[in-house]
DNA sequence: CCTACCGATCGGTAGG
DNA sequence: CCTACCGATCGGTAGG
């Protein structure tokens, strides 16, 4: 848009982004492809078009950019997921949005995603601890919101066992397997998951669930 | 054994165990707690209890110990887990075994998992690829027995849908998120996962998929 | 947002 | 399995 004489612009996302929001991308594109400690600030500000001191007038350490880019992935996750369980319709079709919110948020934002996995495993010491209880907050949240779901689902009869517990931990494991599926590199199934087949797997997974399931 | 006079004894693991299997527990352990990027060949040796070069006796270099890692993880994981699928039994028996077998296997050798995600996804460049390549070459191995297990299924009409390949995607989803949930630091929910409480989650799980199930 | 620089540590090698 | 050492790079700072 100003000029295009030089290439001096920066490598790789979109120049016209601000330096901070490419910093966010840059790092958490990094951190998912080579992991936290694979991954140098000089990788970041070569990725943002900067030098690496540069970075310092964003975030005072590089573990203050993974717990923001955590933050920020809880709330984005938080705020595409959770609404679909308190939308209108039966219990069966809320929780099949739910979880086609998830898995287009994981194919969306797969980055997000990663920096929950990285946050919760790759980071050892005193970061690893903070990272984690965040992780770990934001885990029980959801757990907490399923269970009064299911147990909203029990009340209405919609369900063939009388323990939301239970009900919400299958649920979790499978959505969880599903969107972990979805991270790039782990296509293990030589097809796209497309919102058809997803209908499908929830078809014979809700069925199970779903009070007096078909024959 | 040999004389309890000094403490220049390893300082963790099994002092008696060889130098080459105390270097993989080491480096298993490690990469599982800071990632593969995190951890440095000083942090292996420390563990190991030998200087940092010693370990150059035993790998050519830090990659090929990740990748030594994965072939082990991969082996151990097919004896412990691949078995039940052609053991006796209906298929519903021989499925719960399996998924028993699998979660067993994550609780008693959680770095063996760890090594799995990380191969599949800390990893960047050339190494990267062929840790990736691994993995997958692995994952393909499972999904086609458990495609052909559920063929056998779908011919004993022991499942209500007669396509293998929803049916295994749909168990695999499953059993990833059960395993996964089940290593170190996840643990969102407050409740060890029992032999008893897997079992009720399987019923949950698999009545969704078994012929004719209970209303 | 830059140049210049810090001490510490990185993976790996030489040579025994 | 050790001591001694290599050049490169690490996260971060000073000062503008």
């Amino acid at each position: 848009m100003t000029d295009a004489l030089t290439d001096s612009t920066p490598p790789t996302g979109d120049p016209a982004a601000s330096t901070h929001d490419r910093l966010l991308s840059a790092a958490a594109t990094l951190f998912a492809e080579r992991g936290y400690g694979g991954t140098s600030m000089a990788d970041i500000a070569e990725q943002v078009g900067v030098r690496k001191a540069s970075l310092y007038n964003y975030y005072p350490s590089k573990e203050e950019i993974l717990m923001d880019l955590l933050h920020r992935g809880i709330d984005a996750w938080a705020g595409a997921c959770a609404p679909a369980l308190e939308a209108p319709g039966t219990h069966g079709e809320r929780l099949w949005r739910h979880l086609r919110a998830a898995v287009r948020f994981a194919v969306d934002h797969p980055e997000a995603v990663s920096i929950f996995r990285i946050a919760a495993t790759q980071i050892g010491g005193e970061l690893g601890e903070r990272a984690m209880a965040e992780v770990n907050r934001h885990k029980a949240d959801h757990r907490r919101a399923l269970e009064a779901f299911f147990a909203r689902a029990v009340e209405a009869g919609e369900v063939r066992t009388a323990d939301p517990r239970e009900l919400a931990y299958v649920f979790r494991m499978f959505a969880n397997g599903v969107v972990t599926n979805q991270l790039g590199g782990c296509h293990d199934d030589d097809e796209v998951l497309s919102d058809e087949r997803l209908r499908r797997v929830w078809d014979l997974f809700w069925n199970g669930i779903a009070d007096g399931g078909a024959a």
